[in-house]
DNA sequence: GTTCGATGAAGAT
DNA sequence: TCTTCCTCGAACA
């Protein structure tokens, strides 16, 4: 499930089970051979995340890239210290709808330290002394020179969850007449955001997703930007997207792991709206995505 | 501005 | 077997 805090989790994880460590890094599925064999046998320094890329630098100077596209996702698996060095809880997957079976105990046997054969699909595979994890369907993989790093970094817009300066994005923002649910989505604006923090922080905020982005002024672009950092935030901590605030969750503690309502607008068309109560929910078409909305309170 | 691939897997038909 | 999906960049008009 790619969206921001997606990324800022698997960094955790990464950092968490390989920090410090040598790796074994193959391409199973052979697309990322070269690539892999650059790598193969390095320390893993530091890995760390931008909007929706994932990066890790190793002790030879170069950094894995990875983009998980719409349907990329890493899959863990280890021993008792690998799972224990987790502060995720060691999922077995990342990058995906991170469902409850997710983080359910089917894990390793203790004596898993050996990873089983991969699949076909693995386009990379890293190994350490207590676990592994497989890369999957990525739309990017590569490796970059710290040069090369920075190029790819200079293209992103602010990220809310480094703590980034929001200027970038309240200056550009705040000249544009595109549509603020558009220029939510482009990572060059902003980083992280994808359609449903769009959808929700819209809804939140009662701005209507079709305004000109310069027509909500700086402060109302401020307040946008500050609900997506906590909405995010929110989601690296739960490991999934709730945006509900509270009272629209009856009967819920505010940290559920699954509430009934965790989306106010996200694949709800034709459902009634959780503060109006109208049946004004709509879907359609933005930029050849899909948006979601209720007529009643955007505005 | 739009459309079109391209990465896999899951759920619906 | 078909459709869908929390994406992006290239190729178009």
């Amino acid at each position: 499930m790619p969206e921001g805090h997606s990324l800022h989790r698997l960094a955790r994880q990464v950092q968490d089970v390989f920090g410090g460590q040598a790796l074994r890094a193959s391409s199973p599925q052979g697309r990322f051979a070269d690539g892999a064999a650059l790598l193969d046998g390095q320390v893993l320094e530091r890995a760390w995340a931008h909007g929706k890329h994932f990066f890790a630098d190793f002790s030879g100077g170069l950094t894995l890239n990875v983009h998980l596209g719409l349907y990329g996702a890493f899959s863990f698996g280890g021993d008792e210290s690998f799972a224990a060095a987790s502060s995720i809880g060691a999922p077995r997957r990342i990058g995906e709808r991170e469902l409850p079976s997710a983080v359910d105990d089917d894990g390793p046997s203790p004596s898993a330290a050996v990873p089983p054969p991969p699949a076909a699909t693995v386009r990379l595979r890293l190994v350490s002394a207590h676990g592994w994890a497989d890369l999957i369907g990525a739309s990017t993989c590569r490796v970059l020179t710290p040069a090369e790093v920075l190029q790819v970094t200079a293209k992103l817009g602010p990220d809310p969850l480094n703590d980034d300066d929001p200027a970038p994005f309240l200056l550009r923002a705040g000249k544009t007449r595109r549509p603020i649910g558009v220029v939510l989505m482009d990572q060059a604006m902003v980083g992280g955001i994808g359609n449903i923090y769009r959808a929700e922080s819209l809804f939140r905020a009662g701005v209507d997703p079709w305004r000109p982005a310069k027509d909500l002024g700086e402060e109302g672009l401020r307040a946008l930007y500050e609900d997506n950092r906590r909405l995010l935030r929110a989601g690296v901590r739960l490991g999934r997207i709730v945006t509900t605030r509270q009272e629209h969750r009856p009967g819920v503690t505010a940290e559920q792991a699954w509430p009934e309502h965790a989306n106010y607008v996200y694949q709800r068309q034709g459902q009634p709206c959780l503060v109006c109560g109208e049946d004004e929910i709509v879907a359609e078409d933005m930029a050849s995505r899909r948006l979601y909305r209720c007529m009643v309170c955007q505005t």
